[in-house]
Order: structure tokens, then C-alpha cells, then sequence
DNA sequence: TGGATCTTTTTCTAGACAGCATGTC
DNA sequence: CTAGAAAAAGATCCA
């Protein structure tokens, strides 16, 4: 189809598309136009990652957008997010307005609802629905992209219960579902009233096989050579022949060197493979590359100070590097800019990268097919669809003539298993997770909230609307399920069940057959809805607060007769005993609070682990919020010690401690720390509230120990680091040189702040403009001399900041 | 005695969304 | 109930 023939588009639009080199449309991009797509139709979309979906999508909101409406873009990660707005932003000189919502970034330049196109992840999107953002009404055209993680345990029913919600909001939506290719898109279609697309069209061509042995097995049923030499492993024959320049029979150059991907399923095996390959492809840099490598290694090296910013800074001077979520932020860009840029000639990935940002390969190994699963018991076999998405990775269009995916068998069995198992094998159908209990308890409250239902009928009738229930003929569990959430939530003060009087039975349809049918949201359940947390979170929270409430209460008045059970009657008892004093809340209490709800992914105990931090626990079991649980009940016990641990990290971050020595002390990646600090920072923001809606005297203990992980700092610094511009690092140097406040740094003397800023001058003029100084201009100002830089690890240093020099801290180790 | 190399035993295991109000070194 | 790569520890050999 002849992108001149597209009804329904803005009329720049053939013209831009060639622009872009684009004439005619790809065959499922046709047949998803011939379908409707750009006059509103709904579409389910299955075709292959890198077969314009995109366009598809593209199409849609443009068209949607012509009419004057207003379309949205729903992905699974931020990092997709903030792609897809560069993609997007292509439109903006034809006059259309793109903006970006994620949990930790919205775009700026106006409000959302003047936008015409929105990107956002499916988390944020619910989200605003929970919080009846006024726009979403507006809506004519929504695009879900990577649809089939609807299948997902912990996320799939969020994007599901999302989309239901949308669709009754605006029953004249347009829905746009994009998919990987899946066993049972027309289960999807029938969901969505939407027409299907199912294609395995591709525009270069997969070959998929699997290398045993000395050859490379294709699917066609050909074999090629490839040797594995002496020491090597297969991966390594596999990544050296990528790198190898291919002939054809007359002997022209038909491909130069390509890039190899190879996934495996650990972050360990990651790293040790990256550093093996380094070696097979160092031979095959020329000086240029190896001078921009070394280049690349020293951005790594700067990112952060650790052993894994080494690690892969190392690899890549070699030409190799590793991916995943353990790196910082800023590795994982530098890791795909330089994949991208062709500079990098293997990266060793676990899934982040098959489901991340686009980064396309000329071959891609999937070295690993089975997966550890402690719930499973042992090592799983990846689902066909997972392997598919990562296979899909191979082939650059545009670039390579074709791309490889190829399997890693180490037997001849393992050849044939693989071959039936995966590349023959059709994906498994996508089934919804909704029925499951932890999905079950957020939304049920959030729909509750949000006036979706306002009793157990309508609760029902709401659910009906999902993928669950099309999928379903047995209502029996779903009714089952929901009674026993609705009982958790009453029991939890978040909902109320009405209906018990015949006002309520008479109102409702159901005419006494559910006597208790009416449901309302408390004003504690709107706040946890609102919050977004996992209603279990919460009561975590609210336990442990009052907890600590009660005791605090108890210890300022000698007698009390305990047992309280509302807030009220806590709230009654604690005025007779006086205010509870906040100052008794130790960080590591809040810490632990937060770490122990199922919102907080928690640190893995190793071994050796367990008894240290029953030690610690020992030690400092009294600072922490609610009884500990008995070391009987093996589960919740070790829950709790491995809430411990993590709510270590958060303490050793608050207390300045060195990253390099956190990612030792615990084993844990750079990225892992900011993403503990970034969720604990969440959950203690939203403690803050709970506190407050609950009547304790902790919130303000809690919002300082939530401003102390945020900039990692001592509560002595929590003034300096709330400055913009001041961090951790600057925070303590200004500290040390005697600034102690915002105050005292709007007053104090040029020369200290300088010297105490390293001599960095705009630096200096920034933060004290910042601090809210009338004249922060440094010009003419010499730094100190007398003021001493702090350029060391804080555990080397004593209370009063005096440097306690090498031997007396290593006392500390015994 | 030291070290290089080979063999056995032990260890350890993927990912990442959300509030709110604005910005690290 | 299930695995398997890599790290750590142990064993062997030779100068």
C-alpha cells in the first residue's frame, strides 16, 4: 500500500514518511490499515518486534489526533517512556504537542491534559485514573505496546484492570493493542471488540538455529562449520565467527564484522562471560576502536566508583561489556550507545535487555535457557515467547542482510530438545494473572475508590470487562477471590460492606440474595489507593506505626491497659499520656517498616548471612516497629532478617557511607542501591501520609528519615542537601568547613564556600544562588586556604569529624 | 617451599512499576 | 523432587 492512500491521516503525513524513506507500507501495517486503524477501528496488532509497530501505533493516535481527539501511549518501562517521546517528537513541527508521565518524571512545558499525545507506563496510567485525572475523558485513542504482558503474575493485571478502566470511562476508544507474536491474539481481539493482525511478517529475514558441537544447525535443515578451537567455549566460537567478515561464493565482501548479543541467565555469568569474550574480540579492533573504547571505559569509570564500574569498564576497553539491572543508569546508556554505535562487539545481557530499549544485533546467542526459580524449586525452562523476544533482537534493519539467532546445545539431546522446544515451537497463549490475590487486593480497592463499583454486584459486573473473564467459564474462583479481599480490606479499615438493612437490600438489584452488598471506601482506603500502594503495604505500615505509637505511649506513663485496637481509641489514651515522642523512632525502625511490605523487593540472605543479621537483629531488635515474628515460623522470620539486611543498605546510605563499600558489603550492583533508595523513598513518603491520616505523632521522624535516604546524608545535613545543587558529597564538604544550615550558607564567607567547593567557581555561584544569596557572584573570591578539603571516606572519620587516621579504624573490624 | 595446573566442593541465582514536588558530583 | 556455571578450596606435580 502506497502511503499516499491512507485514509484518514493529517495531510502532512505521506509527505513526511517519505521524507523518512518510507513509500509503501510493510504487509501487516497494510492489513492493519485495511482494518481500520486510522478511522478509529480497534486493532490487535501481533506481528514480530522491528515490523513497524510502531507505525502502526503512529497511524493511529495521528488520525485519532486529525479529529481532534486525544491519544495515549501506554508502555511497560520508563526507559520505553522517554524513547518513544524521541520518536514522537518528530511531530512536534507539524504542531502537535507530545508529554511524557512516569513515576519519576513528567514533562514539563504545560499540563498533561494539553497535550495530544501522551506516553506513560501502565502503573502511571492507573494511576491517574485512580486520581480521576480530568483529561482521561477526553481520550479517543489509546495504544498498549507489548500487550501480551497481561500475562505477567505481579503487572499484567494492572495494564488489564487499566484498559477495562479506560474503555468504561470512554466507551468510544479507540484501542490499539500491540503484540508479540502469540499463541492466542484472537483471544485478545475478542477482549478488546478489535480486529486481529496476526502476521509473522518480517522485514529481514530470522534464521534461527541452534550450534552443537562443530556446526552451526540451521532451521531449513542446512548446517554450517563452526569450529570451536582448542580452549574455547561455544559462545566464544559462536561471537568470533560473528566478527568475522563474510564472502560470498565470488569472494565479495558481503557483511563486515557484526556484533554479537548473547543472554544468559545470571548477572554473574553476565560479568564472567564479558570478560572471557573480551579476549576473542580484542584481536579484532583496529587502534581508532580501541582508542574510543578506552575513551568509554573512563565514562564508565566516572559513573561510579565501584568494583562493578570496573569490571565493565574493563571489558570494554576490550570490546566486550555486560548489561543488567545492577548496573547504574548511566552504565546501561553508555553499554547501548556504544552497542548501537557498533564500537562494542558483545554485550553479555540478562532479560533487561530483550525487553528494554531497542538494541538490535547482527547475531544473538542465547546461551542460557533455563532460569533459576527458588518458587519452582530449581531451574525453569524460559517460555518460548521469552527466548522469541530475545531471538527477535537479531538483524539491524537496514544493516544486516539478515539476522542469527542461534541456541547453545552442549548434547546431542540438548540439539533436538531445543529445536522442538524453541525453534519450531509456537508461543504459549498469553493468560490472564488477575485472578490472583495480591492483583486482586489493589485493585478491588482501587475500583472501589475510584467509584468504578459501589457494591459487590457492580464489583463483579466491572470484572466481567477484563481479559480474565473472557478467558474464563468458571465465575466461581473470581467470586471467591473477590469475597475474600473484600473481608481482608473490611477487616483493614480501607472498605466498608453495607447493606445488612433493608434500605440498602431494597436499593440493590440482587433484591436479598447478598445481604451485604453495598461497598464504600473509608477515608484511610482512598488514601492508600491514592498513594498507590499494595493495601497489605499499608497495613504493614499502619501496624507498625501504631505499634510504636502504643509503646511510646506506655513508656511515658507507668500504667496502661494496652490493647488498643482503633485509632481512636489510641488517638483518646495518648492525649491522656501525653505526646509521644517522635525522637524514639530510629531510622533503621522506619527502615526496616518499609522493607518488610511486599512493595520493596527485598535483598537475598547468602549464606553466612543469616547468622549475622540475627546478631544484628539481637542487637538492636528494640528499635525496630512491631513485635519480631518467632524464629519458628520460618518464613515470616526470614522475611524479617532479610528486611534487615535491606533496611542495613538504606541505614549505611543515610549514614554516608562510601557506594563502593555498600555494593561489597551487601553484593549488590550500583543500580541496586538507587533503586532500594528511590522504592524506600516512595514508601516513606507514603508512610508520611498514613501517619498523618492516622493520628501519630511519627510523621515527622518519618519525612526525615525519608529526606536522609533521598540525599544520603546524616540528620545533620538534611538542611544543606534539601539546597539545590548540594548533595551528599557537597553537603558534608560545606558541613566540615563549618556551614552547618541554609542560613549559614546565604551568610557565609565566599573564600570557605569556595574552598570548601573544591575551587569549583560556578559550582559555588549555583549553590549559593540556590540558598537564596543576594550577591552569589565569585568573581575575584580565592578559596581558603585554611579550610580543609574532605576527600575521604566518612567511615575513616569520628564523630566530630576529625580524621582518625588508618590503624585506629581498622581496630573496628575486630 | 612455591607456584602452576588440575580436580573437587561449595556457592549462588532476572527484572523494576508507583506519591509528591523539583533537581546529583 | 529437579541445574549448572563460576568461585573457592583442595590435590598434585615439578622445579
Amino acid at each position: 500500500m502506497d502511503v499516499a492512500d491512507l485514509p484518514g491521516v493529517p495531510d502532512w503525513l505521506p509527505d513526511h514518511l517519505r521524507d523518512d524513506g518510507i513509500e509503501e507500507l510493510y504487509p501487516p501495517q497494510a492489513e492493519a490499515v485495511d482494518a481500520g486503524v486510522t478511522q478509529g477501528q480497534n486493532i490487535v496488532a501481533a506481528i514480530p518486534t522491528a515490523s513497524g509497530k510502531t507505525l502502526v501505533a503512529e497511524l493511529a493516535m495521528l488520525s485519532a489526533v486529525a479529529r481532534g481527539g486525544k491519544a495515549l501511549y501506554i508502555v511497560p518501562l520508563r526507559a520505553l517512556a522517554s524513547e518513544k517521546q524521541a520518536e514522537f517528537e518528530q511531530f512536534e513541527q507539524y504542531g502537535l504537542e507530545i508529554g511524557v508521565s512516569t513515576g519519576n518524571y513528567e514533562s514539563d512545558g504545560g499540563w498533561l491534559g494539553d497535550k495530544d499525545i501522551v506516553v506513560a507506563t501502565s502503573e502511571k496510567v492507573d494511576s491517574l485514573v485512580r486520581n480521576d485525572a480530568p483529561w482521561l475523558e477526553e481520550l479517543t485513542c489509546v495504544v498498549s505496546d507489548e500487550v501480551h504482558l497481561v500475562d505477567d503474575g505481579q503487572r499484567g493485571p494492572t495494564l488489564e484492570v487499566t484498559l477495562a478502566k479506560l474503555r468504561r470511562l470512554n466507551p468510544d476508544l479507540q484501542t490499539v493493542a500491540l503484540s508479540a507474536t502469540i499463541g492466542n491474539a484472537d483471544e485478545l481481539a475478542t477482549w478488546l471488540d478489535a480486529e486481529l493482525v496476526d502476521s509473522d511478517w518480517r522485514p529481514i529475514e530470522l534464521q534461527k538455529g541452534v550450534h552443537y558441537g562443530q556446526a552451526l544447525h540451521v532451521e531449513d535443515g542446512s548446517q554450517r562449520r563452526l569450529a570451536v578451537q582448542n580452549n574455547e567455549k561455544p559462545t566464544a566460537a559462536v561471537v568470533r565467527d560473528t566478527l568475522q567478515d563474510d564472502y560470498d561464493e565470488d569472494g565479495n565482501l558481503v557483511e563486515a564484522g557484526g556484533s554479537s548479543l548473547v543472554f544468559v541467565n545470571s548477572r554473574r555469568n553476565a560479568e564472567a562471560a564479558a570478560g572471557r569474550l573480551g579476549s576473542t574480540v580484542r584481536p579484532h579492533l583496529t587502534s581508532e576502536e580501541e582508542a574510543e573504547l578506552a575513551d568509554v571505559a573512563a565514562e564508565i569509570r566516572g559513573v561510579s566508583d565501584t568494583e562493578t564500574s570496573d569490571d565493565l569498564a574493563d571489558a570494554v576497553e576490550q570490546g566486550a561489556a555486560f548489561h543488567h539491572a545492577g548496573l547504574a543508569r548511566g552504565h546501561r546508556e553508555l553499554v547501548e550507545d556504544a552497542f548501537r554505535d557498533r564500537l562494542v562487539k558483545v554485550v553479555c545481557a540478562t532479560p533487561t535487555l530483550a525487553a528494554g530499549v531497542n538494541t538490535p544485533s547482527r547475531r544473538v546467542v542465547v546461551r542460557d535457557w533455563r532460569r533459576y526459580d527458588g518458587t519452582a524449586g530449581g531451574m525453569q525452562p524460559l517460555s518460548v515467547l521469552e527466548v522469541h523476544q530475545m531471538m527477535g533482537r537479531a538483524g539491524r534493519p537496514g544493516m544486516d542482510p539478515y539476522g542469527e539467532a542461534v541456541l547453545v546445545a552442549n548434547s546431542h539431546d540438548e540439539l533436538d530438545e531445543l529445536f522442538e522446544r524453541y525453534v519450531w515451537a509456537d508461543p504459549e497463549p498469553v493468560r490472564s494473572k488477575l485472578a490472583a490475590e495480591p492483583a486482586m487486593r489493589t485493585h478491588i480497592l482501587a475500583t472501589v475508590a475510584s467509584g468504578f463499583a459501589r457494591s459487590r454486584s457492580g464489583l463483579l459486573e466491572f470484572l466481567e470487562e477484563t481479559l480474565y473473564a473472557s478467558q474464563t467459564d468458571e465465575t466461581g474462583r473470581l467470586e471467591r477471590v473477590v469475597d475474600d479481599m473484600l473481608t481482608y480490606l473490611e477487616r483493614n479499615e480501607f472498605l466498608e460492606i453495607d447493606g445488612g438493612d433493608g434500605e440498602a437490600r431494597s436499593a440493590s438489584k440482587s433484591s436479598g440474595d447478598e445481604p451485604r452488598d453495598e461497598l464504600d471506601a473509608t477515608s484511610l482506603g482512598h488514601t492508600v489507593s491514592s498513594l498507590y500502594l499494595d493495601p497489605m503495604s499499608a497495613a504493614e505500615i499502619i501496624d507498625g506505626l501504631r505499634d510504636w505509637q502504643r509503646s511510646a505511649a506506655e513508656s511515658t506513663t507507668a500504667d496502661s491497659d494496652g490493647g488498643f485496637t482503633t485509632a481512636s481509641e489510641l488517638a483518646d489514651e495518648q492525649a491522656a499520656a501525653g505526646e509521644a515522642d517522635p525522637d524514639d523512632i530510629s531510622a533503621l525502625g522506619l527502615y526496616h517498616l518499609v522493607s518488610r511490605t511486599p512493595d520493596m523487593y527485598q535483598l537475598y540472605l547468602r549464606s553466612g548471612d543469616r547468622e549475622e543479621y540475627e546478631m544484628e537483629l539481637y542487637e538492636r531488635e528494640d528499635e525496630l516497629l512491631g513485635p519480631t515474628p518467632s524464629e519458628f515460623e520460618d518464613d515470616r522470620f526470614e522475611d524479617w532478617l532479610s528486611a534487615l539486611k535491606t533496611a542495613r543498605l538504606l541505614e549505611d546510605w543515610a549514614d554516608e557511607v562510601e557506594e563502593d563499600t555498600i555494593t561489597e558489603r551487601y553484593g549488590v550492583g550500583p543500580g541496586d542501591i538507587r533503586g532500594k533508595v528511590e522504592t524506600a523513598e516512595w514508601l516513606l513518603g507514603a508512610a508520611e501520609s498514613l501517619a498523618s491520616e492516622i493520628d501519630t505523632d511519627a510523621a515527622r521522624a518519618v519525612s526525615e528519615a525519608r529526606i536522609r535516604v533521598e540525599h544520603g546524608v546524616r540528620e545533620e545535613l538534611v538542611d544543606l542537601a534539601g539546597v539545590r545543587g548540594v548533595g551528599r558529597k557537597r553537603a558534608r564538604r560545606l558541613f566540615e568547613a563549618g556551614i552547618g544550615d541554609r542560613a549559614e550558607l546565604r551568610d557565609a564567607a565566599k573564600p570557605v564556600v569556595l574552598a570548601a567547593l573544591r575551587g569549583r567557581r560556578k559550582t559555588a555561584e549555583n549553590v549559593l544562588e540556590n540558598a537564596g544569596h543576594r550577591d552569589p557572584s565569585m568573581e575575584g573570591v580565592e578559596p581558603d586556604s585554611d579550610v580543609d578539603v574532605l576527600d575521604d571516606d566518612p567511615r575513616d572519620r569520628d564523630e566530630d569529624g576529625v580524621e582518625t587516621g588508618e590503624d585506629q579504624s581498622s581496630l573496628g573490624d575486630f
